[in-house]
DNA sequence: ACATCATTTCTATATTTATAGAATCATGAA
DNA sequence: TTCATGATTCTATAAATATAGAAATGATGT
């Protein structure tokens, strides 16, 4: 009897995200990104500061974009990235609570901060 | 004049860790390895319930091992698997302080908890 | 229209990761 | 020791991701 048939989307959709952040070089984008605030950074600039330039900035770019953690828009000729904040701290959660959520009837002793 | 030479490591152990949780499978693992509670789950156990086998699930879990995040124990001739909680929760604290940490002199209005 | 800048797409190659069967190792029981 | 069980390693193949140069696209200023 088969028992993972169809994964749940809340699965993919984190699971999307997370391998978004399994790299250095989209971590180093994020982390840069953060500190530009809201306003964005253009994409040439973030490039420069964290290394990565070109077709391989795009690619990298692409992940998070379409794993929802960046959103881009247009601003003359430079297309500025900015951190979707709230799409980040959800994905937090949702790690906090795989973890510690529903272990409330599960525990068998004391166990609510190791 | 090279900016990227040698990242963090806190970078790299944090981007080891998202690439482990970066697929369906390891999240399905981790998953329920939480809901097994600190006692852990035998090997064959977990992969009946989650839908891999063998050298796959081997695979699998040697890298959310490696990451860190499960850690494993010998009981008889079964393997016990548990989550290092801990360690998911300073992941978890990683990518809100990425995110929210030191925006306070950045952020335009009020964002401290959505 | 033309030149220039910013970014992407195309194309190719290298590297990593995933999947899986077979053989092997490790533990405990008869 | 021999056997059965639980898990890993070995080997091979398929698929996804990373890197990168060159060409193409889109936007702006002259």
């Amino acid at each position: 009897m088969k028992n993972a048939s169809a994964p749940l989307p809340e699965l993919t959709l984190a699971a999307t995200a997370f391998a978004a952040l399994g790299s250095e070089a989209r971590l180093s984008i994020l982390r840069r990104l953060v500190r530009a605030g809201p306003e964005g950074l253009p994409i040439g600039e973030l490039g420069e500061d964290v290394g990565v330039t070109g077709s391989v900035l795009t690619h990298h770019l692409k992940q998070l974009v379409s794993a929802g953690l960046v959103t881009q828009r247009r601003e003359g000729r430079r297309i500025l990235c900015s951190v979707a904040i709230a799409e980040v701290e959800g994905l937090s959660r949702f790690l906090i609570a795989e973890c510690c959520a529903d272990r409330l009837g599960t525990r068998p002793k004391g166990h609510t901060h190791d």
